[in-house]
Formats: structure tokens, C-alpha cells, sequence
DNA sequence: GGTCAGTTTAACCAATTAGTCAAACCATAG
DNA sequence: CTATGGTTTGACTAATTGGTTAAACTGACC
């Protein structure tokens, strides 16, 4: 826990912490309160209540995550190479925020009308006006496959981000032990990137 | 809720939905003793614990799950067609049990140790032994691109499954509506079969 | 009928927990 | 120094909730 901000900031970054490893109705504000170094009372002098609380914790995970995935895909290179860039972004987005998107899964299924008011709030120009027309574009010159753009993107989200969602779960029915996992992982990055080209370029090599 | 069978069956079936909507932590012995028309009391009577529940209700949606999928992946057809029987399987699975999907993702991330005594309980042969074995042999005879069979179940399962899971929030980022998104999952079992085909068979068409 | 094991429940209990509040604690301006 | 505003907290409360218990109920078997 760091101890430099004030206690608000303070306050919110254990929330965070605590709401993506115990969900809402596991977290206690009394927790929040310890592991933010402050009394449980200035918690609700703050945030007023624990609903209030949560909710500015789920905004500030969704815009931290967001941004960490824009960054990368707004390169104008070649086609390939954007490909290369959005599955390292995703997956290295997934790896750094697992519980948290884990965390999004779940309580967001919970709390539907959150998500609607937070997602209202991004920019989603990138995502949607860049690369989507980038798709269209290569699609429209002939130089890949006959898509929708919008399944290309998911189908690169899904590949990237289920291995590390559905870790502990994979991992046993795979029966495979935490180093191979682990070595799985690494292998996918340029895997994937292979298999989504070899998938949607036209020109057979 | 049905009324026909005994007393423990009915907890046990009222458990299952409500530790799926609402988490273990969420979850109130009450709500599932009413859901069942059975006295609290007698809950405790047969479970002993709302723990004790909640393992027996995560064994049973496991293997409720599992035998689903498992059932539809026996085939000694063309390779094509295996890739499709899977596709399929894996894609009315999610959907069937989406909620249970969720609820594996989250609180077994909890309760990790949970996970080691269930997937121990399963039988994996038809998916480790016949599919992987399968998958190694056309990579053999060159029918298909070289690549690890694991990569290739791993990414078969993500495509089908993530947006299935993913969908509250997918379908806010992506600004589909309802009905649209609906769409792109009824062309998404078609598509994904063409997309996992063309990404591994090796002779061009 | 009587008895006995298994089943069911109303009433209760102890522990937990979100939220409150009045008093104390600052800092800064006058 | 003192007054004032925002800040902080220990102590408290009301409500919830998992779990217990003793008593009642049921049906089978003698």
C-alpha cells in the first residue's frame, strides 16, 4: 500500500485492490479501510457508502485498463505488423490486469447498469473508427479475406485473453503444470499472430 | 422450481442457481432454502454448511458441464468435421451454460483448491487421449499446419466461449444492440469453423 | 397402540458488518 | 490566541446472516 497520496486516493487504490480479489459482496470496508492505513469512518466521509465506493473503483479499473489498450493500436504500419501490435497489446493487457478483468466478468454480469454509464464515458474512436476501417480497408483492396471486421477483432480479443482468464481452469483439464502453462503463454503471442494471418490473408505464400 | 423430487435434491438444485447469480459470497441460505420451499434448518441438516453446499453444488454443474461436451466429441469423422463437432459443442455449451461458465471463472479463482478435488473426479481421456491424438495425427500425415495440438483446442474453445462470457461488456464496447449482437453470434459458429480451417490446412485451394 | 429412526421446522443465538455520530484534531486566516 | 472549516476516529447501532437446538412430525415395523 502506498503511503504517499491523500486518503482519498488512498482509499480508492485499496478498494480496487480489494473488490478484484474478494468481488463486492466478499469485500469488507472495514479491509478497505486497514489496507489504506485510515479508519472505516473516513471511508464513508469520503465515498458516503460502499456502493458509492465501488463504483468509482470499477470506473477508474475500466479507464486504466482502456488506456493501456489504445496506446498500442494507433500505429499506421503495415497490416502485419497492426495484427503483431493488437495481439501483444492484448495479451499483455490481460496478463497485467487478470483480476481485474476477471473482476469485470463477474460483477459487471451482477451490475449491468454500471457498465452502461461507464462505458458511455470512454473514447471508443480508436477501437471502432481506426482499426475497424483499417479492416474494411484491407478487406475492400482484396488483400484479406472476405470478413466482417468486427469477428476478426473479437476472434483476436478471445485468443489473447481466454488462455489467461480461464488459467486455473485450463491449466488441470490440460493437466498441465504451472511452468508449461507458463510456457504455453509465451508460445501464443507469435502463435496466435501466425494463425490469425495464416486465417485472413489471401495471398497463399 | 420443481417440487418433484426429495428434499435434498431440490437444496441442491436451488443452490446451483443461486450461487450461480449470485456468488458464493452473495449466496443466502435463505434465498436457496425458500427457492427449494424447504425450512433453512433442513438445510443444514443435510449439508451441514453453506460450504458444504456450495462443493456439492460446484461438483455437480462441473459435471453437468463436462458430460456436455465430452458426449459430442467422440466421432470418427473427416477432419473437417471434427473441427465443426467442436465449434458446435463448445458454442451450445457456453451458451447453455453461460452463467455456470461465469461462476467457474470467478469464484474458482476463489477457491483454487476446489478446482484440484473436481477436475481430479473427470474423465479426460476422450478430450486429451482422442482429440490431441487426432490432432497430432493429421500433423503427421501433413495435413495440417505444424503447430501444437493444445494451441489449437486452446484457441478453438476461446473463440467459441469469450464472446459468450464477454458479452455484457463486448456488446457496450463494440455499440451492438441486442439484436445485433445476437447476429454476430449466429454467424460466429459458421465463421469460426472457416477461420480455425483455413489457419491450419496446409494445401491451398 | 407404541416405539424408534429419520426428517422438518420455529425460535433463537452469536458473530459480523455497513453505516452513524459526537467528539477530537488539525491547519489556516483573522 | 482564537475561531472556523475541513478531516479523522473510537465507540456505537441496527440489521443481517450462518448456524443451533429442542420440540414436533412422519412412517415403518413390532
Amino acid at each position: 500500500m502506498d503511503t504517499e497520496h491523500n486518503a482519498e486516493e488512498r482509499l480508492l487504490t485499496a478498494a480496487i485492490e480489494v473488490f478484484c480479489n474478494r468481488g463486492y459482496d466478499g469485500a469488507r470496508t472495514q479491509e478497505i479501510a486497514d489496507l489504506a492505513g485510515i479508519s472505516k469512518a473516513s471511508l464513508h466521509y469520503y465515498f458516503r457508502s460502499k456502493e458509492l465506493l465501488f463504483r468509482k473503483a470499477v470506473q477508474k479499473v475500466f479507464s486504466l485498463i482502456i488506456g493501456n489498450v489504445a496506446r498500442r493500436i494507433s500505429e499506421e504500419s503495415s497490416f502485419e505488423v497492426v495484427i503483431r501490435q493488437l495481439v501483444e497489446g492484448y495479451f499483455e493487457m490481460f496478463i497485467h490486469f487478470r483480476t481485474q478483468a476477471v473482476f469485470f466478468f463477474t460483477e459487471m454480469m451482477k451490475h449491468e447498469e454500471l457498465l452502461d454509464e461507464i462505458v458511455k464515458g470512454i473514447d471508443r474512436s480508436v477501437l471502432l473508427n481506426g482499426l475497424m476501417l483499417r479492416f474494411q480497408k484491407e478487406r475492400e483492396e482484396g488483400k484479406i479475406i472476405d470478413m466482417e471486421p468486427v469477428d476478426l477483432l473479437v476472434n483476436i480479443i478471445a485468443m489473447c485473453g481466454y488462455p489467461i482468464l480461464a488459467e486455473p481452469l485450463l491449466k488441470r483439464v490440460l493437466t498441465l503444470s504451472n511452468d508449461e502453462y507458463q510456457t504455453m503463454l509465451n508460445r501464443r503471442k507469435e502463435m496466435v499472430v501466425d494463425f490469425v494471418l495464416r486465417a485472413i490473408l489471401k495471398e497463399k505464400e
